[in-house]
DNA sequence: TCGAAAATGAAAATCATTTTCATTTTTCTC
DNA sequence: GAGAAAAATGAAAATGATTTTCATTTTCGA
């Protein structure tokens, strides 16, 4: 017979859900830092969060964003519309971009090509800063 | 009276365009390998290469690139048009795409954020791999 | 020719991330 | 519930790309 789904460590792949709920686009160690202040109780490291991480990235539960600057990002993968992004390069505020120019080019490729993920990212200065 | 522009360290500066010219899309330690092979005379160190990269990269001569495979790669600016990547997930083959996103999106972002630059790039499998 | 400025390479430092390894926690079987 | 096996954990070490340091060499200009 089988078992039920094993729940097993769950728990800190939860926390860190709960912190990419909270903290969005956020780095391991950004994670670390959110649970750290909010989950007292609870005594996270920082290579577990990573283990978390990785594991969530290799599930499609989380998606792992790369903005040039050295360190992965990270964004709950669950229900979120597909999107893309806008980055200060003064401030690092990161925006939404709900635009994607992915429907039009994927047909003109199709053909030498087979899309499996596309990156679109701006760069640039945002309505603060510029 | 003024003097000619100096020529200082433009030697390996020109040694890592001419790697380029040959191989591009490289990345530092590649076109050290490059350097090696064809310059024998010519005695270059990793920390020239990313010296004169830097600096190259810093006066719009060459373009970095971040495929998110965890190092830069670089390519020609000069003469070259605006272009994008296609590359592989299995062969790492990487292929031009003269297709840009870039104009469609420009106007409709342009009240909120006054862009730089852009990042696209296609994922997937080439024609071999497929 | 001489001295200042710039360039160079080797080695050390940095920094994000992964790996190792010993210990603790959870699960499964009896 | 006890005890063994499997999985999770954290600290510390390892990794790998890139940068920094620093002592030495080369180049430029006076
Ligand atoms: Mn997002
Ligand atoms: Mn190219
Ligand atoms: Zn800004
Ligand atoms: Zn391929």
């Amino acid at each position: 017979m089988e078992n039920a789904p094993s729940l097993r460590n769950v728990k800190s792949q939860n926390a860190v859900l709960e912190a990419l709920h909270q903290v969005n686009h956020a780095t391991a160690s950004e994670i670390l830092d959110w649970l750290k202040v909010t989950q007292k109780n609870m005594k996270v490291s920082l290579t577990s969060v990573y283990r978390a991480l990785n594991h969530l990235v290799a599930t499609s539960q989380v998606k792992p964003l790369n903005f040039n600057d050295g360190q992965v990002r990270y964004e709950l993968n669950t229900h979120a519309m597909h999107h893309h992004h806008m980055i200060c390069t003064k401030c690092n505020l990161i925006q939404v971009l709900d635009l994607c120019p992915f429907d039009d080019i994927a047909d003109k490729v199709k053909d030498t090509f087979s899309i499996q993920y596309h990156n679109f990212e701006l760069f640039g200065l945002c309505g603060n800063c510029k």
